[in-house]
DNA sequence: CTCTGTTTGTGAAATTTTTCCCAAAGTCTG
DNA sequence: CAGACTTTGGGAAAAATTTCACAAACAGAG
């Protein structure tokens, strides 16, 4: 167990940032369970990933147990916020105050974790002005300026598929750098700009694949 | 360019059923589009997918392109269809009536490609009785029976982490085969069922982390 | 302080997935 | 119908990811 160089080059592989998201929602449920800490075996049980998983992917960033013990929860929630980003606040802009941008807005699920979604948009003027929830919809138009006061970075589309460039290209030309994308479409972006697509169809049709065998 | 055995028997690599759905998806486009033809390297510009990467995985299926010609976008479209298992109407389930249930029920791009919500339940007595747009709002209660009429094999789990794995074992015991779990925790199954997790929030924190680094 | 239990972190092996590459197949032009 | 292009399918190489397996680290009991 030796120490390694605090290395911030080696690129971390996507799976294991995915995975490194259900290790601290594994962390945050153990603890209200007042566990104080876990081995890895508990948590690969839990999670379903595999426990030298679950230690290699830790490894990319630090070692964060102790042999014998296994890993303090707090400190180990408190790393993996750290290395997440999740230290501190977000605010989020939505695109799209449909059915699905309603949905949204009303989740309480993101505030709990720090996201905060601060304005939403639309081209529908009669959305325009009215508050969705307590967050205020403006038109896409505005969406520049509205966030040259904000300066939010992340931004949610939840437009249908032909407004999805367009949306994209409002969020970036104001300055947001990552976006969760509900249209069943790719979007092109540069690479400086983080994109995940959530298309739920597609999620129904992989279901489909797999119902297809009886 | 041989005759492949008309295998049932290899496994087909996860990536790739996910994949399948985004060429759907392009491919409606292209013939929306009114093109008749696209070769491997069209579909991979605008998937942004590898072009190889497309042969190979259709390869898995059979030859549906010709040298020199590409693919026939009506034939590949069928049969893209016919692989995923989508050449038949899903009714589906919906369990939780909330905000992010009411907002699934809505969506309409799931009975655009043929997924019928017939059904949704909720613990809340307050819900039950009514409707959601045109679908009937049971008690979670009645899912098993009034599901031995429907007949439904893919389910929707929209209902908070705590009563996630309730939620699916009455999925479950009423013969649902899929699930798709938009609670934020890992439901546990028969590993004859199918599930896949729609984690709105670790999304959010995926993208956190490509943030975090300016 | 020693011996027994555990459990970590990590090279190395195994496996999976992606990409390269090119012969074969087909189109198109003249 | 010959020659120039294009594009597929798929074997083989490369790359990425997961899993194994074990020395080293530490706790706890006696």
């Amino acid at each position: 167990m030796e120490t390694k160089p605090p290395d911030g080059l080696t690129r971390i592989p996507e799976p294991t940032i995915e995975r490194l998201s259900a290790y601290l929602q594994c962390v945050r449920v153990l603890r209200a369970e007042s566990h104080q800490s876990a081995s890895s075996a508990e948590i690969a049980r839990r999670t379903g990933i595999h426990a030298a998983q679950l230690r290699k992917d830790l490894s990319y960033f630090g070692e964060f147990g102790k042999p014998g013990l296994g890993y303090n929860l707090a400190a180990l929630e408190a790393h993996l916020a750290r290395i997440m980003g999740l230290d501190k606040e977000r605010d989020v802009l939505l695109v799209g105050a449909g059915n699905l941008g309603r949905a949204l807005s009303s989740y309480t699920g993101f505030g709990r974790r720090g996201f905060r979604i601060v304005a939403a948009f639309d081209v529908d003027a009669h959305k325009v002005g009215a508050k969705m929830g307590d967050c205020p919809v403006y038109a896409l138009s505005e969406l520049k300026r509205v966030n040259a006061k904000l300066g939010a970075e992340v931004g949610i589309i939840a437009v249908p598929t032909a407004a999805a460039q367009a949306a994209t290209d409002s969020l970036v030309a104001a300055g947001v750098r990552a976006i969760l994308n509900f249209a069943p479409t790719t979007v092109e972006v540069s690479e400086k700009i983080t994109v995940r697509n959530v298309d739920l169809t597609s999620q129904m049709e992989i279901l489909s694949y797999y119902l297809r065998v009886e």
